[in-house]
Order: structure tokens, then C-alpha cells, then sequence
RNA sequence: GGGCGGCUAGCUCAGUUGGGAGAGCGCCAGCUUGACAUGCUGGAGGUCGGGGGUUCGAAACCCUCGCCGCCCACCA
């Protein structure tokens, strides 16, 4: 594997590089998980995509950061499962087929429930092959042997059994109940799926006649629905209307008599203070009727059409009847008055239908046990999230939870195991029974419901592992270790996740919880496929390579806030990997090779200040990347190798090492080796191309980086003598530097003179690397400020508009912190630390600015 | 109606117990320096959204105002 760096193109070229190394590492099992491993377990299973189409920025944030925690654990020594898997997503997949079908001028209907079936079955297929292979070109190192499926067969019965179980527990119960309808997808949906929408609707007056005289004005914004009223409601406590309690109102167009109640529920101050009740549309309305004995109309088909027979405006879709009933009202003069008004109207999150609040029958699964546990699971810290204020998030929903509707009327998704003989008994079991249990009957039907997708997604981290078995999977990878997800299904599913591993496993199913950002456009819009707004991941990394991807994945995913897309971003860490591919170049050029020691990264501390200062660099950069990984902190992890790698390893201890490793010294070069080894390692979750090729081409690696150890606390190599030594070496560098420049001379020569007491080492290396002859004396010269020292170059002036500068900034700060310690109280008050720190640079500062002046 | 987050260099963002304002990109200037021009070197640029407070000391803590965004919520 190892090649000749004169092999090496001068350029990093992702998709040569990143092509191979995929399925080798599969072909060598790297992904797969062993359950009977002795290791300790680290556990992920991947939140599975919805089947709907191809995977987005923010899969890619997601997967990214999954992937750089299981790539750590491997290397720390732990048995990683990383389990893939998809959902079939009932709602949202069938409205994707059913806007194809529109399009090819037909419906689902004509179509027949088979055919559509079929057509289903083979967009699952093309669509999780389409999403396997994008997580395999991102690297992410999934075990597929272990691909899972929300509708496989195996899946199926983990959630049968679920439903079951919920149901002898006595949670699950079918009852008429005013549920958010969906007329397009002719099915209700929960709470949790309605996107509220601004609207710019009328407020109508309308003038009821009350029984005996009088009348009681009301307004509504849904006229259509007084149709179904069958009652006015007042609050108690209103003067105005202290009278009308108990009276009877007339409804307008349809003469049905309403009882007119006082409930507490009525808002004074909205409208008239009085209320037109419509149990069968509202969900205010329908906890009134309930609580005053009200008559529930349902006035609407589930098509949305209004179902109100022997009227005029039956069978119109609500629209329409609402024009109808308004036109009529203003003819026979109920119609008070209009006017404008903006309120939030619920809309299907999948097709965008506006919501239609109506009774129906649906089942619905009781969560106070659950929400208890799960409560109290928080409360003893069992699960940490990242960041935590979304803990708040979570428990404020928890709290104010309601029973949730399990049951959707779709052609898609798991059927409810519910089944009806033909005397009326009622069987639920995870299989389908032959015959009835009660009467032996072989007549059986189903229900025809079928489940929330998020009842299945509900039991993820357990289901994937083969529970209700009792597989070896689930004995060793339960509970998961880490979950990772965007905010906005952290209610959804993350919640009920908690919930149902808490009820059925007896553990909460993750102990931490990462929430990624939302990417935005550069322009700060929402990433939307129907806006044309999203980004295909697939093409940034056919730009940048998919190593440059995670690395800006990485090093935006758990910002605080939401980022917008900035390419150049992606492209300064394509830039990165190029830095790495040249750095490698440069160590396999020199003659010779490392010993032994160094390719088993077993490395000693060394003698040269820059080999003891590269190391003890190395050894601050290994625990920063450490522990940026383990607190989801991936932007510091990703940024402390990054910064050790370009700006102290590259930038100067190479250059400083340059000639040893020209001359084949073994020493830099065992330095040279060891820091590129483990440079390699702690970068490999982050770039795992990349870092996986490099390591190939280094001597001593047969192996994969990817199975390589983590490298470990390196507190022998952590040195602040050289570390000082060092940075006074950086500081008269760089002022050097700024001489030659300002004087406008050229890149090299020029004479340095240090005055003692100057470490030798340090004065050395600053000449070697500063380009300047080190000299006992000079004549005149640019005084320095970072040490007593003057500095002269061949051609060019003396470069004084630099010094003056210098010498301007330095006296701006001795006048700041001269204030400071001469302020009684700052020294009364300021921890001595601090103070004493501020002396120190105060006299710092006081020797320089006498040198430069 | 509640709650949360953000407002730091031209742009995108870091800044974790309060104590010398940072990175990447962009910009200006100089370098075909034997790994890399996908590079190297030097530099310019910030009243840390406004105001008030706490403190010896605030980008950071408290109050308040202003925008931008998100989540939750049964006011027709």
C-alpha cells in the first residue's frame, strides 16, 4: 500500500482518493458489530430518513456527527453499533405518490389499492437505495449488515406487540373525540402535525334572535360552520349578558333552537363576548358542549364538502358554503357587520390542506403512566441534553401532555391489530387469529386504520435490536448511547422514544441527546425542495470532496445558532486536506525512515526545542479534540487538530525541521513521522478519506487508520518550558518579518544581534527562521521589541514607519494597564493573580517600548 | 398569549467559571523561498444591536428597548 511520495500528485484530489476506501472498509467488516464483543458498547441507531427522497444538508449534519462519534468510539475501544435504517413515513410518502400520480392525470383510487401497493413498494426500494449509497459516498460507517426497515417484517411485529402490549395495559381505547382532519388526505393527524399559517381572513357579526325577545350578536370567522351549531355561550361573568343564560337562541338560516350557556371559557373581550357553539367543529366548542350537555352535529363530509342535509348548502365544499351562507344572511339582515382580521389557520404539514376540526372515532393511547416515568427520568438526569436548554423544550410539552391519537385513516403504514368477528366480538393480537376466541367465527375483518408513523418511529432504539426477542443485540447494544436529531422532532419523536423505551425496556433509550442546527440558504431562507431553495449534498461533495463536507459539517452542527450556508467555508477545508496531502509529501520525501518507536507512535520526549515544542503542541491538541468530541463540542474538537496541524505543526515545525529532515536526521523525522500519525488519527473522524490514504502512504501502517488507537492523554510530551522557549522564538520571528517588509527588503539576509542573557537555542533558531545571520554586533539597526536586540537588513531603509507603529501600540497599552494598577481599588479588590499578571506585562511592556525608543 | 435563541471585522461564524477582542473567506501589499500559488509572509478593518445597572473590571451577569428567527398554545 505504502508508495514512493515522488508517486504522490502534487494535489489532493478527493475523488481520486475517496473512491476505494468505502468498500474496502466494508469488505474488511469494519462497520460490523460483534454483540459478544468484551469491549464496552457505544450505540447509535441512525434516526431512519423518511422514505420521501434523497437526503438533505441537514441528514448530512446529522450523519456527520453520528458518524464522528461512532468513528471515535471504534478508535477509543469500544464496540460501536451504528445502525442504519429508513421509515416508510405513511403520510408523507403517500402524498409524494399521489402528487406523481396527479401529475400522470390519474389517483390512487383509480389506480386500486394493489397497484398502488406495488408502486409504494418500489419507491421504497429506489428511494433507500438512492439514500444508502449518499451515506456511503459521506463515509458514514454504518452497519448495513443490520439495515432495518420500519415496514420489514420483523419491524412489523415489534410494533404489533407494542400496540398489544399498550393495549392489555388498558391505554388504548377508540372514542369520538374532535380531532384535526386533514380533507385531502382524508385522515386525521395529531397536534404535533399541524402547521399553523397566518391568515388574512373576515370576522363576521351575526345577529341571533333570542326566544322572547332580543337577539345576542356574535362573530366568527367560519360562518359555513353555524350550521352545526347547537349552542351560544356566554362567560359567567359578563354584566351584559347576565340575562340571556338559560334563555334560548334562534339560529339564523336554519331555525334550530340553541340553549344559550354561561361557560368560563368564553373570552369577554373577543368579539361581542358571546359565543356560537359548534361542538362539531371546534375544539373549544366541543369541551363546552361536553361540559353542558350540547348536541354534536357533525355538518362536514370527510372530503370537506358540507354534509348538512335538506339545506341549500349541502354538499358545497366549505368555501363555497361560506359565501353562500354569508350572502344569505346579509339578505334576510342577520348580518351585522365585516371586518378584516389575521389569525393562525391550521394546515396539514404533509400537503398543506387547511385542517378541518371534526368529530371522529379514532384510537387513542392514554400517556400519563409514560409521561410520568419519563418525567422523572429527567428529574434523576438520566438523559443529558445537548444543548441542555432544549431539555426545557421537552419537558414543557411532557407536561402539558394530552392522549395522543395513534389511529390514521391511510392506505399506507402498519395496520391496527384490531380485529372485528361477525357477532361483534373484538380480537386484538400481534397475528392475525383464524378464528374468534370468543365464538370460534372464521369471519373476521380488520380495522381499517393504521398507525401514526411515529408510533413505530416510537420504538426505534429497541425495535432495531430484534425486541420483543430477546436477541443478543438487544442484550448488548440496548440502550443506545447517543441520539442525535433536528429540534423540530424533538416532541415527535425523541419524546416518545424516551417514553416507550422507559415502558418497554425498563432504561431510557440514549443517555444523550444532540440537537444540530438548521442550515439556511446564504440568504437566510429555509432549505425547501418545493421553494427550490434545498441543497443536494451530493453536489458539494462532487465539488469539494466528501471530507471537506464533514469537516464544515462538524464545525457548524452544534452551533447556537442557526448558520447560513457559506461555501467558502466547505472549500477552506478542502484547502485544509491539501495542507495535510503536502505535509505528508514533504516527511515521506526526506531520506531514510522513522524507527520503529515513532510507526508504533511510542515516540519519547526529545532534546530540540522544536521537537519538544511540536509534541507538547500535539499532546495540548490530542485533549482539546478529545474533549470537544465527548461534549458534542465538535467545532472546538475539529478546530484544535485543524490549528495544531496548519499553524504549528505546517507553519512552523516544519518549517523549522526542514533541514534536518533534508539531511535525514532520525530524530525529526521520528518527530516528523509521530506528529503526522496522530495528527491523522484524531483528524480521522472528521475526514476519514482523506486521513485513511495519507495513512496508508506513511511507513509502518498496514493497517487502517480507522482501527487505529485514539491517542490517548500524552501528558509526557506536555512541556511549558519549551512551549516558552518557543513562543519567543515565534515573537522575534515574526517581528523580524515585519521589518523586512516594512523596509522593503528582500526575503532573505540581513544580520540579527540578541543581547544576552538570550537563550542560544532560541537566538539560533530565530535567525534560521527569520532568514538572518546571527552577529555578535551591528552597527545602528531596528531595534526590537519582543527582545533586547537590533536587526539590520542588506538593502532597503530602516524601516522605521513599522517601529513607530510598534512603538505607538505598545504605549496605548501601558497607558490602559498603568490605569489599572495604579486604581487602589483594583489592587484592594483584584485577586493577586491578576494583578501580579498585570505587573508583569506592564514591565513587559515598559522594557520594549525603552529598547524601540 | 407563553417560552427560547440570535444580534461580535465587509461576509459566515467562534469566544464554557467576568480580567490582554478571534478564525475562515474577502480586501491591501510583498513573495514562482526545493511540501503545498488549493501556498508563504506582512497588513488594514470591530463604540461586541441601543440604553441603564451590578463590579476594581462586562462581549460575557441583571433590567429595559429594538429588530431577526424558532418552538409551544383550544380566543371564536
Amino acid at each position: 500500500m505504502n508508495m514512493n511520495p515522488s508517486e504522490m500528485p502534487k494535489a489532493f484530489d478527493p475523488q481520486a482518493i475517496e473512491a476505494g476506501w468505502y468498500a474496502r472498509w466494508e469488505a474488511d467488516g469494519l462497520f460490523i458489530a460483534d454483540a459478544h464483543s468484551k469491549k464496552p458498547k457505544y450505540t447509535i441507531c441512525l434516526p431512519p430518513p423518511n422514505i420521501t427522497g434523497a437526503l438533505h444538508m441537514g441528514h448530512a449534519l446529522n450523519h456527520t456527527m453520528q458518524d464522528i462519534c461512532a468513528r471515535y468510539r471504534r478508535m477509543a475501544g469500544y464496540e460501536v453499533l451504528y445502525l442504519p435504517g429508513t421509515d416508510h413515513a405513511a403520510i408523507a410518502t403517500q402524498n409524494v405518490i399521489e402528487k406523481q400520480l396527479t401529475a400522470e392525470g390519474t389517483t390512487k383510487e383509480q389506480l386500486g389499492r394493489e397497484a398502488f401497493v406495488e408502486r409504494v413498494d418500489k419507491w421504497y426500494r429506489e428511494v433507500g437505495d438512492t439514500i444508502v449509497a449518499q451515506d456511503k459516498i459521506l463515509g458514514i460507517s454504518l452497519d448495513w449488515t443490520r439495515l432495518r426497515f420500519t415496514m420489514d417484517e420483523r419491524y412489523v411485529r415489534s410494533v404489533m406487540t407494542a400496540f398489544v402490549a399498550f393495549y392489555e395495559r388498558g391505554w388504548i381505547y377508540r372514542a369520538p373525540r374532535i380531532v384535526n382532519w386533514c380533507p385531502h388526505d382524508q385522515s386525521a393527524i395529531s397536534d404535533l402535525e399541524v402547521d399553523w399559517q397566518e391568515h388574512h381572513d373576515t370576522l363576521y357579526y351575526i345577529r341571533y334572535p333570542v326566544e322572547g325577545g332580543g337577539e345576542v350578536v356574535i362573530a366568527t370567522v367560519r360562518p359555513e360552520t353555524m350550521l352545526a351549531d347547537t349552542g351560544v355561550a356566554v362567560n359567567p361573568t359578563d354584566e351584559r349578558y347576565r340575562s340571556l343564560a338559560g334563555k334560548t337562541a334562534i339560529l339564523p338560516l336554519v331555525g334550530r333552537k340553541l340553549p344559550i350557556v354561561a361557560d368560563a371559557a368564553v373570552e369577554k373581550d373577543f368579539g361581542t363576548g358571546a359565543l356560537k357553539v359548534t361542538p362539531g367543529h371546534d375544539s373549544m366548542d366541543y369541551e363546552i358542549g361536553q361540559r353542558h350537555s350540547l348536541e354534536v352535529i357533525n355538518g362536514m363530509h370527510p372530503d370537506g364538502r358540507m354534509d348538512v342535509p335538506g339545506l341549500p348548502y349541502d354538499g358545497l365544499p366549505a368555501l363555497e358554503a361560506r359565501e353562500r351562507v354569508v350572502a344569505d344572511l346579509k339578505a334576510e339582515g342577520f348580518l351585522v357587520k365585516e371586518e378584516p382580521y389575521t389569525h393562525e389557520v391550521g394546515h396539514c404539514d404533509r400537503c398543506h390542506a387547511v385542517i378541518e376540526p371534526l368529530v371522529s372515532e379514532q384510537w387513542w393511547l392514554r400517556m400519563e403512566t409514560m409521561r410520568d416515568k419519563a418525567l422523572a427520568a429527567s428529574a434523576a438526569g438520566k438523559v443529558r441534553w445537548h444543548p441542555e436548554r432544549y431539555e426545557r423544550t421537552y419537558l414543557d410539552w411532557l407536561r402539558g401532555l394530552r392522549d395522543w391519537n395513534i389511529g390514521r385513516q391511510l392506505w399506507l403504514g402498519h395496520r391496527v391489530p384490531v380485529y372485528n368477528c361477525d357477532n361483534g366480538h373484538q380480537i386484538v393480537a400481534v397475528e392475525r387469529p383464524n378464528r374468534c376466541t370468543e365464538c370460534g367465527s372464521s369471519r373476521l375483518t380488520q380495522d381499517p386504520d393504521v398507525l401514526d408513523t411515529w408510533f413505530s418511529a416510537a420504538l426505534w432504539p429497541f425495535a432495531t435490536l430484534g425486541w420483543p426477542e430477546e436477541t443478543d443485540d438487544l442484550k448488548a447494544f440496548y440502550p443506545n448511547s447517543m441520539n442525535s436529531t433536528a429540534r423540530e422532532i424533538i416532541n415527535l419523536w425523541v419524546s416518545r422514544m424516551i417514553m416507550t423505551g422507559l415502558e418497554f425496556m425498563g432504561e431510557v433509550p440514549f443517555s444523550d441527546v444532540a440537537i444540530h442546527c438548521v442550515v439556511q440558504t446564504p440568504e437566510g431562507q429555509r432549505q425547501s425542495k418545493s421553494l427550490g431553495t434545498g441543497m443536494d449534498p451530493r453536489q458539494l461533495i462532487a465539488k469539494y470532496g466528501a471530507d471537506a463536507v464533514r469537516a464544515w459539517a462538524a464545525s457548524v452542527a452544534m452551533s447556537s445558532q442557526d448558520v447560513r450556508f457559506d461555501e467558502s467555508r466547505i472549500e477552506g477545508y478542502r484547502r485544509f486536506c491539501n495542507k495535510l496531502w503536502n505535509a505528508t509529501r514533504l516527511v515521506l520525501s526526506s531520506p531514510g525512515s522513522p524507527s520503529a518507536e515513532a510507526r508504533l507512535g511510542v515516540l519519547e520526549a526529545q532534546e530540540h526545542l522544536e521537537d519538544r515544542w511540536v509534541l507538547s503542541r500535539l499532546a495540548n491538541a490530542s485533549t482539546a479534540a478529545t474533549a470537544g468530541i465527548e461534549g458534542f463540542e465538535f467545532q472546538d474538537a475539529i478546530g484544535a487538530a485543524y490549528a495544531f496541524a496548519w499553524n504549528e505543526f505546517c507553519d512552523w515545525y516544519l518549517e523549522a525541521a526542514k533541514e534536518r529532515l533534508r539531511a535525514g536526521d532520525a530524530v525529526a523525522q521520528d518527530v516528523a513521522y509521530f506528529c503526522l500519525d496522530k495528527v491523522l488519527r484524531l483528524l480521522h473522524p472528521f475526514m476519514p478519506f482523506v486521513t485513511e490514504e495519507l495513512w496508508s502512504r506513511l511507513p509502518g501502517h498496514p493497517d487502517y487508520v480507522m482501527r487505529a488507537e485514539w491517542p490517548q492523554q500524552q501528558d509526557k510530551f506536555v512541556d511549558p518550558a519549551a512551549e516558552e522557549s518557543f513562543a519567543q522564538v515565534m515573537r522575534i520571528v515574526e517581528e523580524v518579518r515585519a521589518h523586512r517588509q516594512a523596509a522593503g527588503a528582500p526575503p532573505r539576509g540581513g544580520s540579527l544581534k540578541l543581547e544576552h542573557p538570550i537563550d542560544r537555542v532560541v537566538a539560533t533558531l530565530s535567525a534560521r527562521l527569520a532568514w538572518v545571520e546571527l552577529v555578535d554586533d551591528i552597527e545602528g539597526g531596528i531595534p526590537l521589541a519582543a527582545t533586547p536586540g537590533r536587526v539590520t537588513f542588506p538593502s532597503g531603509g530602516e524601516g522605521d514607519a513599522r517601529r513607530k507603529a510598534e512603538l505607538k501600540r505598545l504605549k496605548e497599552e501601558l497607558e490602559r494597564t498603568g490605569a489599572k494598577l495604579a486604581n487602589p481599588e483594583f489592587r484592594a479588590k483584584a485577586p493577586p493573580e491578576i494583578v501580579r499578571k498585570l505587573e508583569e506585562r506592564a514591565a513587559e511592556l515598559r522594557a520594549a517600548i525603552d529598547r524601540l525608543e
